[in-house]
DNA sequence: AATGGTCAAGTCAGC
DNA sequence: GCTGACTTGACCATT
């Protein structure tokens, strides 16, 4: 098991997703940018080795515009060398990374142009982790959407779509349970048509789910993952008092980690803490799973990895 | 320097 | 048909 949390670190001088307004598009602003987020991404994972988190969700605003027509710069060629420098520091520290892209990448939209902007939006992510070199288990979660009042056409949709996706993108997607349209089932649903991995969200599964105790809906979501896509994805996090039902929690509680940790006993994944105040939270993580036999810190590559302590 | 309106993309509810 | 909520950091124009 690592412990990650996601994109940004408020503790460091470091921003790794620096973006700018559409308007003031240059191809020069665009080079800076990426240039700049690149090496404040670097200088996390640094960071992240130091303090023993093994996992990362890279931000999306890393590439800004990458999948509008108004980039034309061919980024992946021009930063290949960083982009390879830090994939071989991800691999050679057995770090595991998932990006995320957002809400509106929706491959089974029913407007075709949706569509294949969606696509055209996951190809750049899958480019980015090729050209890092990182293989299967860096992986892309999107939520299913696109419901139009009409879940069960939606999620054929899916299904269908999904067949159509160049390799290179079907082989990282992974699909998350919401908190409003589609539970665990409904994953499972499609990762038993497709062979998609499910990862696990336990507070959108509290909020939008059948009631199923979250060792077993563990154990169910570790069965759509495979060898090659790596250990089970977890995303956690738990609801902020006193605002509507689904907003994530400003920091961690405690006692609901360790519930979820004593709870999760049977599984091993990697799960990643959506509290909104980041590292403070998941480093307190990391001390309240110290004694759990599953916590892995990344380390070299010639160093086996050992449960921490 | 501080502030606040607005920002590429989608869906849905409510007017 | 249009606007705002959803959710959330930060750009950028204005003060």
């Amino acid at each position: 098991m690592f412990i990650g949390y996601p994109c940004l670190n408020w503790s460091m001088n470091e921003r790794p997703n620096r973006t700018f307004r559409l308007a003031s598009y240059s191809d020069e602003r665009f080079r800076e940018t990426v240039a700049m987020n690149l090496r404040a991404t670097e200088a996390i994972l640094r960071w992240n080795l130091a303090e023993g988190f093994g996992y990362f969700r890279i931000s999306s605003d890393l590439i800004p515009f990458a999948s509008h027509p108004v980039c034309a710069v061919d980024w992946a060629a021009e930063f290949a060398d960083d982009l390879a420098r830090l994939g071989a520091y991800i691999r050679q520290h057995n770090m595991r990374i998932a990006m995320h892209p957002d809400q509106f990448t929706l491959i089974n939209a029913k407007d075709p142009e949706i569509v294949a902007r969606s696509v055209k939006e996951l190809a750049w992510h899958a480019c980015f982790l090729d050209a890092m070199g990182l293989d299967a288990t860096a992986r892309l979660q999107i939520h299913v959407g696109g419901v139009y009042g009409d879940h069960a056409a939606s999620r054929e949709r899916f299904v269908r779509e999904f067949e159509k996706l160049p390799p290179a993108i079907a082989h990282r997607l992974t699909v998350e349970n919401d908190d409003r349209h589609y539970s665990l089932e409904d994953c499972l649903w499609i990762s038993d048509r497709t062979g998609i991995p499910v990862l696990f969200d336990v507070f959108h599964h509290s909020l939008h789910g059948d009631g199923r105790p979250v060792s077993d809906c563990l154990k169910q979501a570790a069965r759509t993952w495979s060898k090659k896509a790596g250990r089970l994805l977890v995303d956690y996090s738990s609801q902020q008092p006193e605002k509507r039902p689904g907003t994530h929690a400003d920091t961690l509680d405690d006692s609901d980690f360790s519930q979820f940790l004593a709870a999760s006993k049977g599984t091993d994944f990697d799960v990643m803490l959506e509290i909104k105040d980041k590292e403070t939270s998941a480093r307190r993580a990391l001390a309240l799973a110290q004694s759990d036999p599953r916590l892995r810190k990344p380390c070299g590559k010639t160093e086996r990895c050992k449960p921490s302590r």
